[in-house]
DNA sequence: GAAAAAGGTAAAGATTTTGTAAAGATCTAA
DNA sequence: TTAGATCTTTACAAAATCTTTACCTTTTTC
Protein backbone atom coordinates (compact mmCIF):
# COMPACT_ATOMS: atom_id res chain seq x y z
CA UNK A 1 0.00 0.00 0.00
CA UNK A 2 1.26 3.43 -0.89
CA UNK A 3 1.56 6.42 1.54
CA UNK A 4 0.83 9.78 0.53
CA UNK A 5 1.46 12.37 2.48
CA UNK A 6 -1.16 15.27 2.99
CA UNK A 7 0.61 18.86 4.10
CA UNK A 8 -2.07 21.72 3.88
CA UNK A 9 -3.16 23.96 6.44
CA UNK A 10 -6.39 24.34 5.26
CA UNK A 11 -8.30 21.25 7.61
CA UNK A 12 -11.13 21.21 5.06
CA UNK A 13 -8.78 20.66 1.84
CA UNK A 14 -6.99 18.53 3.98
CA UNK A 15 -9.52 16.09 5.17
CA UNK A 16 -11.18 16.36 1.31
CA UNK A 17 -7.81 15.20 0.23
CA UNK A 18 -7.66 12.15 2.78
CA UNK A 19 -10.95 10.92 2.50
CA UNK A 20 -10.46 11.02 -1.54
CA UNK A 21 -7.03 8.86 -1.31
CA UNK A 22 -8.16 6.67 1.71
CA UNK A 23 -10.80 5.72 -1.14
CA UNK A 24 -8.54 5.25 -3.62
CA UNK A 25 -6.75 2.88 -1.10
CA UNK A 26 -3.66 4.89 -0.31
CA UNK A 27 -2.56 5.66 2.97
CA UNK A 28 -2.48 8.96 4.01
CA UNK A 29 -0.17 10.75 6.51
CA UNK A 30 -1.08 14.40 7.63
CA UNK A 31 0.73 18.02 8.37
CA UNK A 32 -0.26 21.46 8.84
CA UNK A 33 2.91 23.79 9.25
CA UNK A 34 5.67 23.53 7.75
CA UNK A 35 7.71 22.65 10.52
CA UNK A 36 5.06 20.36 11.07
CA UNK A 37 6.12 18.66 7.67
CA UNK A 38 9.78 18.53 8.11
CA UNK A 39 8.85 16.72 11.31
CA UNK A 40 6.81 14.25 9.78
CA UNK A 41 9.55 13.50 7.39
CA UNK A 42 12.32 13.05 9.36
CA UNK A 43 10.10 10.37 10.82
CA UNK A 44 8.17 8.85 8.40
CA UNK A 45 9.38 8.60 4.47
CA UNK A 46 5.52 8.39 2.15
CA UNK A 47 5.87 7.40 -1.18
CA UNK A 48 4.21 10.81 -2.39
CA UNK A 49 3.93 14.28 -1.08
CA UNK A 50 1.15 16.41 -2.06
CA UNK A 51 2.38 19.87 -1.21
CA UNK A 52 0.63 23.37 -0.53
CA UNK A 53 2.43 26.09 -0.84
CA UNK A 54 0.70 28.53 1.67
CA UNK A 55 1.99 26.82 4.81
CA UNK A 56 2.16 28.66 8.53
CA UNK A 57 6.10 28.67 9.51
CA UNK A 58 7.99 27.24 6.71
CA UNK A 59 6.77 27.84 3.28
CA UNK A 60 6.16 24.77 0.69
CA UNK A 61 8.95 26.50 -1.47
CA UNK A 62 11.29 25.97 1.63
CA UNK A 63 10.34 22.79 2.17
CA UNK A 64 10.92 21.66 -1.34
CA UNK A 65 14.97 21.48 -1.34
CA UNK A 66 15.12 19.49 1.53
CA UNK A 67 12.87 16.92 0.06
CA UNK A 68 15.07 13.72 -1.61
CA UNK A 69 13.81 10.72 -3.33
CA UNK A 70 10.27 10.95 -2.69
CA UNK A 71 8.28 12.58 -5.56
CA UNK A 72 6.18 15.81 -4.64
CA UNK A 73 2.97 17.02 -6.29
CA UNK A 74 3.01 21.21 -5.60
CA UNK A 75 -1.31 21.66 -4.79
CA UNK A 76 -2.10 25.49 -4.99
CA UNK A 77 -4.09 28.55 -6.22
CA UNK A 78 -1.00 30.25 -7.43
CA UNK A 79 -0.79 30.04 -11.14
CA UNK A 80 1.54 32.49 -12.31
CA UNK A 81 3.90 30.54 -14.94
CA UNK A 82 7.25 31.86 -13.93
CA UNK A 83 6.45 30.60 -10.06
CA UNK A 84 5.28 27.43 -11.70
CA UNK A 85 8.83 26.71 -13.66
CA UNK A 86 10.95 27.60 -10.74
CA UNK A 87 9.15 25.13 -8.41
CA UNK A 88 9.39 22.19 -10.90
CA UNK A 89 13.49 23.09 -11.12
CA UNK A 90 13.51 22.68 -7.75
CA UNK A 91 12.79 19.67 -7.54
CA UNK A 92 8.78 19.37 -7.96
CA UNK A 93 7.35 16.59 -9.77
CA UNK A 94 4.07 18.35 -11.02
CA UNK A 95 1.90 21.10 -10.32
CA UNK A 96 -1.84 20.99 -9.67
CA UNK A 97 -3.49 24.21 -9.33
CA UNK A 98 -6.77 24.94 -6.73
CA UNK A 99 -9.50 23.96 -7.45
CA UNK A 100 -8.65 21.06 -9.02
CA UNK A 101 -10.41 17.69 -10.10
CA UNK A 102 -10.05 15.13 -8.10
CA UNK A 103 -9.94 12.39 -11.14
CA UNK A 104 -6.90 14.40 -12.24
CA UNK A 105 -5.04 14.48 -9.04
CA UNK A 106 -5.45 10.69 -9.10
CA UNK A 107 -4.39 10.33 -12.22
CA UNK A 108 -1.17 12.67 -12.05
CA UNK A 109 -0.94 10.77 -8.73
CA UNK A 110 -0.93 7.17 -10.49
CA UNK A 111 2.11 9.07 -13.40
CA UNK A 112 4.46 9.46 -10.20
CA UNK A 113 4.17 6.12 -9.05
CA UNK A 114 3.95 4.63 -12.49
CA UNK A 115 7.00 6.27 -13.19
CA UNK A 116 8.93 5.63 -9.64
CA UNK A 117 7.89 1.59 -10.04
CA UNK A 118 9.62 1.26 -13.51
CA UNK A 119 12.81 2.04 -12.07
CA UNK A 120 12.94 -1.33 -9.85
CA UNK A 121 11.90 -3.96 -11.89
CA UNK A 122 14.70 -7.14 -11.92
CA UNK A 123 14.30 -9.68 -9.93
CA UNK A 124 17.96 -9.88 -8.71
CA UNK A 125 19.82 -7.22 -6.45
CA UNK A 126 23.81 -7.27 -6.51
CA UNK A 127 26.29 -5.38 -4.87
CA UNK A 128 30.09 -7.13 -5.23
CA UNK A 129 29.73 -10.79 -4.75
CA UNK A 130 26.09 -10.34 -2.69
CA UNK A 131 23.49 -11.57 -4.38
CA UNK A 132 19.58 -11.59 -3.43
CA UNK A 133 17.18 -13.43 -5.57
CA UNK A 134 13.93 -11.68 -4.94
CA UNK A 135 12.06 -14.96 -6.41
CA UNK A 136 13.55 -17.30 -4.56
CA UNK A 137 14.16 -15.15 -1.74
CA UNK A 138 17.50 -16.34 -1.17
CA UNK A 139 20.83 -14.17 -0.49
CA UNK A 140 24.15 -15.65 -1.16
CA UNK A 141 27.85 -14.30 -1.12
CA UNK A 142 30.30 -15.23 -3.67
CA UNK A 143 27.56 -18.72 -4.23
CA UNK A 144 27.85 -19.59 -0.39
CA UNK A 145 23.93 -19.83 0.44
CA UNK A 146 23.55 -17.36 3.79
CA UNK A 147 20.84 -18.72 6.00
CA UNK A 148 19.03 -15.59 6.51
CA UNK A 149 15.39 -14.62 8.45
CA UNK A 150 12.98 -12.99 7.05
CA UNK A 151 13.78 -9.72 8.65
CA UNK A 152 17.26 -9.54 8.38
CA UNK A 153 16.08 -10.31 4.14
CA UNK A 154 13.85 -7.17 4.44
CA UNK A 155 16.60 -5.16 5.77
CA UNK A 156 19.48 -6.44 3.25
CA UNK A 157 17.08 -5.63 0.41
CA UNK A 158 16.59 -2.35 1.64
CA UNK A 159 20.74 -1.99 1.92
CA UNK A 160 21.73 -3.68 -0.98
CA UNK A 161 19.19 -1.71 -3.35
CA UNK A 162 21.06 1.22 -1.95
CA UNK A 163 24.31 0.57 -2.09
CA UNK A 164 26.91 2.96 -0.43
CA UNK A 165 23.60 4.60 0.54
CA UNK A 166 22.59 6.08 3.93
CA UNK A 167 19.47 4.94 4.70
CA UNK A 168 17.77 5.78 8.13
CA UNK A 169 17.08 4.20 11.05
CA UNK A 170 13.19 5.62 10.73
CA UNK A 171 12.83 4.77 6.71
CA UNK A 172 14.00 0.99 7.69
CA UNK A 173 11.54 0.05 10.15
CA UNK A 174 8.92 2.02 8.08
CA UNK A 175 9.96 -0.51 5.10
CA UNK A 176 10.21 -3.48 6.99
CA UNK A 177 6.82 -2.46 8.80
CA UNK A 178 4.37 -4.75 6.75
CA UNK A 179 6.86 -7.92 7.97
CA UNK A 180 7.65 -7.10 11.10
CA UNK A 181 5.34 -4.49 12.50
CA UNK A 182 6.33 -4.82 16.41
CA UNK A 183 10.42 -3.85 15.42
CA UNK A 184 11.65 -0.85 17.41
CA UNK A 185 14.95 0.58 16.75
CA UNK A 186 16.23 -1.23 19.54
CA UNK A 187 15.64 -4.18 17.96
CA UNK A 188 16.64 -3.41 14.83
CA UNK A 189 19.77 -2.63 16.23
CA UNK A 190 19.89 -6.17 16.77
CA UNK A 191 18.96 -7.40 14.00
CA UNK A 192 21.57 -5.36 12.23
CA UNK A 193 24.26 -7.16 14.28
CA UNK A 194 22.88 -10.49 13.53
CA UNK A 195 23.14 -9.37 10.08
CA UNK A 196 26.72 -7.98 10.82
CA UNK A 197 27.99 -11.53 12.36
CA UNK A 198 26.50 -13.11 9.19
CA UNK A 199 27.97 -11.33 6.51
CA UNK A 200 31.22 -11.09 8.08
CA UNK A 201 31.42 -14.93 8.56
CA UNK A 202 31.26 -15.41 4.36
CA UNK A 203 33.10 -12.06 3.53
CA UNK A 204 35.58 -11.67 6.10
CA UNK A 205 34.71 -8.01 6.71
CA UNK A 206 32.02 -5.87 7.97
CA UNK A 207 30.00 -4.82 5.00
CA UNK A 208 27.38 -2.48 6.94
CA UNK A 209 28.51 0.28 8.44
CA UNK A 210 26.87 2.87 10.90
CA UNK A 211 26.29 6.25 9.75
CA UNK A 212 26.07 8.02 13.46
CA UNK A 213 22.73 9.60 14.10
CA UNK A 214 21.31 8.67 10.87
CA UNK A 215 21.43 4.54 10.19
CA UNK A 216 23.06 2.06 8.35
CA UNK A 217 24.71 1.90 4.85
CA UNK A 218 25.76 -1.06 2.60
CA UNK A 219 29.15 -0.46 1.57
CA UNK A 220 30.67 -1.72 -1.78
CA UNK A 221 34.17 -1.46 -1.73
CA UNK B 1 22.95 15.49 -26.22
CA UNK B 2 19.25 14.85 -25.85
CA UNK B 3 16.72 14.03 -28.88
CA UNK B 4 13.53 15.28 -28.63
CA UNK B 5 10.87 13.99 -31.47
CA UNK B 6 8.55 16.62 -32.28
CA UNK B 7 4.43 14.83 -33.84
CA UNK B 8 2.59 17.67 -34.98
CA UNK B 9 0.50 18.27 -38.13
CA UNK B 10 0.66 21.85 -37.91
CA UNK B 11 3.94 23.02 -39.26
CA UNK B 12 4.02 26.19 -37.87
CA UNK B 13 3.63 25.02 -34.16
CA UNK B 14 6.19 22.12 -35.20
CA UNK B 15 8.48 24.97 -36.43
CA UNK B 16 8.17 26.89 -33.63
CA UNK B 17 8.74 23.69 -31.10
CA UNK B 18 11.85 22.87 -33.17
CA UNK B 19 13.23 25.92 -32.99
CA UNK B 20 12.67 26.57 -29.39
CA UNK B 21 14.16 23.46 -28.41
CA UNK B 22 17.09 23.99 -30.35
CA UNK B 23 17.96 26.91 -28.91
CA UNK B 24 17.76 25.07 -25.48
CA UNK B 25 20.11 22.68 -26.73
CA UNK B 26 18.06 19.68 -28.07
CA UNK B 27 18.62 17.80 -30.99
CA UNK B 28 14.97 17.70 -32.77
CA UNK B 29 12.85 15.09 -34.90
CA UNK B 30 9.66 15.76 -37.10
CA UNK B 31 7.00 13.56 -37.82
CA UNK B 32 3.96 15.08 -38.97
CA UNK B 33 1.49 12.27 -38.84
CA UNK B 34 0.58 9.16 -37.09
CA UNK B 35 1.85 6.48 -39.38
CA UNK B 36 5.10 9.17 -39.96
CA UNK B 37 5.42 8.44 -36.55
CA UNK B 38 5.53 4.75 -36.29
CA UNK B 39 8.20 4.66 -39.23
CA UNK B 40 10.03 7.15 -37.29
CA UNK B 41 9.90 5.79 -33.80
CA UNK B 42 10.88 2.11 -35.78
CA UNK B 43 14.34 3.52 -36.83
CA UNK B 44 14.85 6.26 -33.80
CA UNK B 45 14.67 6.30 -30.15
CA UNK B 46 14.32 9.69 -28.87
CA UNK B 47 14.33 10.74 -25.45
CA UNK B 48 11.18 12.36 -25.26
CA UNK B 49 7.53 12.75 -27.33
CA UNK B 50 6.17 15.79 -27.62
CA UNK B 51 2.76 14.55 -28.98
CA UNK B 52 0.03 15.92 -30.90
CA UNK B 53 -3.46 14.54 -30.59
CA UNK B 54 -4.84 15.51 -33.76
CA UNK B 55 -3.04 14.00 -36.00
CA UNK B 56 -3.88 12.80 -39.58
CA UNK B 57 -3.53 8.49 -39.76
CA UNK B 58 -3.26 7.37 -37.09
CA UNK B 59 -4.33 9.52 -34.13
CA UNK B 60 -1.84 10.45 -31.13
CA UNK B 61 -3.93 8.04 -28.98
CA UNK B 62 -3.60 5.49 -30.80
CA UNK B 63 0.06 5.84 -30.97
CA UNK B 64 0.32 6.46 -27.31
CA UNK B 65 -0.21 2.45 -26.38
CA UNK B 66 3.38 1.66 -29.06
CA UNK B 67 5.79 4.08 -27.01
CA UNK B 68 7.57 2.25 -24.74
CA UNK B 69 9.98 3.30 -22.21
CA UNK B 70 10.32 6.56 -23.70
CA UNK B 71 8.49 9.40 -21.64
CA UNK B 72 5.80 11.25 -24.23
CA UNK B 73 4.23 15.04 -23.22
CA UNK B 74 0.94 15.29 -24.83
CA UNK B 75 0.13 18.55 -26.96
CA UNK B 76 -3.42 19.27 -27.31
CA UNK B 77 -5.67 22.19 -27.09
CA UNK B 78 -8.58 19.60 -25.88
CA UNK B 79 -8.87 20.45 -22.12
CA UNK B 80 -11.50 18.16 -21.16
CA UNK B 81 -10.64 16.58 -17.70
CA UNK B 82 -11.75 13.28 -18.15
CA UNK B 83 -9.57 12.81 -21.75
CA UNK B 84 -6.49 14.14 -19.85
CA UNK B 85 -7.17 11.55 -17.24
CA UNK B 86 -7.55 8.82 -19.89
CA UNK B 87 -4.38 10.16 -21.54
CA UNK B 88 -1.74 9.66 -17.97
CA UNK B 89 -3.65 6.20 -17.47
CA UNK B 90 -2.85 4.96 -20.74
CA UNK B 91 1.18 5.77 -20.66
CA UNK B 92 1.60 9.93 -20.82
CA UNK B 93 3.94 11.36 -19.15
CA UNK B 94 2.64 14.61 -18.79
CA UNK B 95 -0.19 16.78 -20.77
CA UNK B 96 0.12 20.70 -21.79
CA UNK B 97 -2.49 22.54 -23.43
CA UNK B 98 -2.61 25.03 -26.28
CA UNK B 99 -2.11 27.33 -26.53
CA UNK B 100 1.06 26.66 -23.93
CA UNK B 101 3.81 28.92 -22.15
CA UNK B 102 6.84 28.15 -23.65
CA UNK B 103 8.75 28.37 -20.29
CA UNK B 104 6.51 25.50 -18.48
CA UNK B 105 7.21 23.28 -21.81
CA UNK B 106 10.96 23.28 -21.04
CA UNK B 107 10.44 23.33 -17.48
CA UNK B 108 8.09 20.30 -18.25
CA UNK B 109 10.63 18.64 -20.00
CA UNK B 110 13.05 19.31 -17.82
CA UNK B 111 11.19 17.56 -15.25
CA UNK B 112 11.03 14.49 -17.32
CA UNK B 113 14.55 14.59 -18.03
CA UNK B 114 15.55 14.82 -14.22
CA UNK B 115 13.34 11.60 -13.48
CA UNK B 116 14.75 9.47 -15.92
CA UNK B 117 18.16 10.50 -15.39
CA UNK B 118 17.63 10.09 -11.43
CA UNK B 119 18.16 5.92 -11.95
CA UNK B 120 21.91 7.34 -11.53
CA UNK B 121 21.57 11.06 -10.57
CA UNK B 122 23.76 11.07 -7.28
CA UNK B 123 22.53 14.83 -4.88
CA UNK B 124 26.52 15.95 -4.99
CA UNK B 125 27.19 19.27 -4.14
CA UNK B 126 30.82 20.61 -4.82
CA UNK B 127 32.93 23.57 -4.63
CA UNK B 128 36.49 23.27 -5.81
CA UNK B 129 38.00 20.29 -4.73
CA UNK B 130 35.01 19.57 -1.60
CA UNK B 131 32.72 17.20 -2.52
CA UNK B 132 29.75 16.26 -0.34
CA UNK B 133 27.26 12.99 -1.39
CA UNK B 134 24.18 13.48 -0.17
CA UNK B 135 23.34 9.74 -0.47
CA UNK B 136 26.32 8.24 1.23
CA UNK B 137 26.32 11.66 3.62
CA UNK B 138 30.46 11.38 3.32
CA UNK B 139 32.66 14.40 2.27
CA UNK B 140 35.51 14.31 0.43
CA UNK B 141 38.19 16.81 -0.33
CA UNK B 142 40.24 15.89 -3.35
CA UNK B 143 38.78 12.34 -2.97
CA UNK B 144 40.15 12.09 0.44
CA UNK B 145 37.26 11.07 2.70
CA UNK B 146 36.76 13.51 5.88
CA UNK B 147 35.39 12.10 8.95
CA UNK B 148 32.57 14.50 9.63
CA UNK B 149 30.08 14.41 12.20
CA UNK B 150 26.11 14.86 11.73
CA UNK B 151 25.81 18.71 12.88
CA UNK B 152 28.98 19.23 10.77
CA UNK B 153 27.83 17.65 7.67
CA UNK B 154 24.51 19.89 8.08
CA UNK B 155 27.06 23.07 8.52
CA UNK B 156 28.93 22.31 5.95
CA UNK B 157 26.09 21.37 3.43
CA UNK B 158 24.47 24.93 4.66
CA UNK B 159 27.87 26.75 3.66
CA UNK B 160 28.51 24.76 0.20
CA UNK B 161 24.84 25.06 -0.97
CA UNK B 162 25.64 28.70 -0.90
CA UNK B 163 29.54 29.04 -1.83
CA UNK B 164 31.10 32.77 -0.79
CA UNK B 165 27.53 33.74 0.37
CA UNK B 166 27.71 34.73 3.83
CA UNK B 167 25.30 32.85 6.19
CA UNK B 168 23.94 34.22 9.23
CA UNK B 169 24.04 32.25 12.86
CA UNK B 170 20.53 32.32 13.32
CA UNK B 171 19.86 30.82 10.07
CA UNK B 172 22.72 27.80 10.31
CA UNK B 173 20.82 27.30 13.87
CA UNK B 174 17.64 26.75 12.20
CA UNK B 175 18.55 24.77 9.66
CA UNK B 176 19.94 22.30 11.76
CA UNK B 177 17.88 22.42 14.23
CA UNK B 178 16.08 19.06 13.03
CA UNK B 179 18.98 17.20 13.99
CA UNK B 180 20.48 18.87 16.66
CA UNK B 181 18.04 20.85 18.66
CA UNK B 182 20.21 22.12 21.43
CA UNK B 183 22.67 23.85 19.48
CA UNK B 184 23.27 27.23 20.50
CA UNK B 185 26.03 29.94 19.16
CA UNK B 186 28.24 29.02 21.42
CA UNK B 187 28.09 25.55 20.69
CA UNK B 188 27.95 26.38 16.94
CA UNK B 189 31.57 27.98 17.35
CA UNK B 190 32.55 25.37 18.17
CA UNK B 191 31.66 23.24 15.76
CA UNK B 192 32.71 25.80 12.81
CA UNK B 193 36.33 25.41 14.81
CA UNK B 194 36.03 21.70 14.79
CA UNK B 195 35.21 21.74 11.00
CA UNK B 196 37.88 24.34 10.45
CA UNK B 197 40.60 21.82 11.83
CA UNK B 198 39.37 19.11 9.60
CA UNK B 199 38.87 21.21 6.92
CA UNK B 200 42.72 22.62 6.75
CA UNK B 201 44.13 19.26 7.68
CA UNK B 202 43.00 18.28 3.76
CA UNK B 203 43.24 21.60 2.17
CA UNK B 204 46.11 23.48 3.82
CA UNK B 205 44.17 26.35 4.13
CA UNK B 206 41.09 27.69 6.24
CA UNK B 207 38.02 27.64 3.80
CA UNK B 208 35.24 28.69 6.40
CA UNK B 209 35.69 32.69 6.81
CA UNK B 210 33.66 34.28 9.55
CA UNK B 211 31.91 37.34 8.45
CA UNK B 212 31.74 39.64 11.51
CA UNK B 213 28.69 40.67 12.94
CA UNK B 214 26.76 38.02 10.59
CA UNK B 215 27.96 34.98 10.47
CA UNK B 216 30.17 32.43 7.81
CA UNK B 217 31.03 31.36 4.59
CA UNK B 218 32.58 29.08 2.47
CA UNK B 219 35.66 30.81 0.05
CA UNK B 220 35.77 29.37 -3.02
CA UNK B 221 39.01 30.82 -4.68
C1' DG C 1 43.16 54.12 23.70
C1' DA C 2 39.87 51.54 26.69
C1' DA C 3 35.73 49.09 27.15
C1' DA C 4 32.55 46.19 24.98
C1' DA C 5 31.34 42.90 21.73
C1' DA C 6 32.48 39.14 18.71
C1' DG C 7 35.35 35.53 17.29
C1' DG C 8 38.73 31.32 18.12
C1' DT C 9 40.29 27.23 20.41
C1' DA C 10 41.15 23.85 23.97
C1' DA C 11 39.73 20.85 27.48
C1' DA C 12 36.34 18.73 30.30
C1' DG C 13 31.86 17.07 31.24
C1' DA C 14 27.38 15.57 29.76
C1' DT C 15 24.66 13.32 26.56
C1' DT C 16 23.53 10.45 22.89
C1' DT C 17 24.25 6.67 20.02
C1' DT C 18 25.96 2.27 19.02
C1' DG C 19 27.35 -2.84 19.65
C1' DT C 20 26.70 -7.11 21.77
C1' DA C 21 25.22 -10.52 24.86
C1' DA C 22 21.81 -12.83 27.29
C1' DA C 23 17.26 -13.80 28.46
C1' DG C 24 12.39 -13.60 27.75
C1' DA C 25 8.47 -13.65 24.45
C1' DT C 26 6.36 -15.12 20.33
C1' DC C 27 5.69 -17.64 16.37
C1' DT C 28 5.80 -21.96 13.46
C1' DA C 29 5.84 -26.53 12.06
C1' DA C 30 5.56 -31.28 13.06
C1' DT D 1 1.59 -29.58 22.52
C1' DT D 2 6.37 -29.15 22.07
C1' DA D 3 10.83 -28.13 20.05
C1' DG D 4 13.16 -24.98 17.37
C1' DA D 5 13.58 -20.80 15.22
C1' DT D 6 12.84 -16.01 15.31
C1' DC D 7 11.93 -11.65 17.29
C1' DT D 8 12.03 -8.32 21.08
C1' DT D 9 13.58 -6.62 25.42
C1' DT D 10 16.88 -5.44 28.75
C1' DA D 11 21.21 -4.26 30.37
C1' DC D 12 25.64 -2.53 30.12
C1' DA D 13 29.97 -1.09 28.11
C1' DA D 14 32.24 1.50 24.62
C1' DA D 15 32.41 5.03 21.34
C1' DA D 16 31.23 9.23 19.30
C1' DT D 17 29.28 13.53 19.57
C1' DC D 18 27.57 17.76 21.58
C1' DT D 19 27.66 21.45 24.90
C1' DT D 20 29.77 24.10 28.36
C1' DT D 21 33.28 26.64 30.42
C1' DA D 22 37.29 29.18 30.42
C1' DC D 23 40.56 32.11 28.51
C1' DC D 24 42.57 34.41 24.82
C1' DT D 25 42.61 37.33 20.45
C1' DT D 26 40.51 40.47 17.23
C1' DT D 27 37.36 44.00 15.94
C1' DT D 28 34.28 47.66 16.81
C1' DT D 29 32.64 51.65 19.25
C1' DC D 30 32.94 55.67 21.91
Amino acid sequence: MKTIAVIDDDVHIGDMLEEVLHKEGYHVLRAYSGTETMYLLSNNSPDLILLDLMLPGLSGEAILPHVKDIPVIVVSAKIDVDHKVELLMNGASDYITKPFDTKELLARIAVQFRKTESVRQIGMLSVGKLLLNEQSHEVTFDSTPLKITKTEYAILKLLIANPDHAISKSTILDRIAFDTPDCTEDSLKQHISNLRVKLREVSGKNMIEAVWGIGYKLVTD
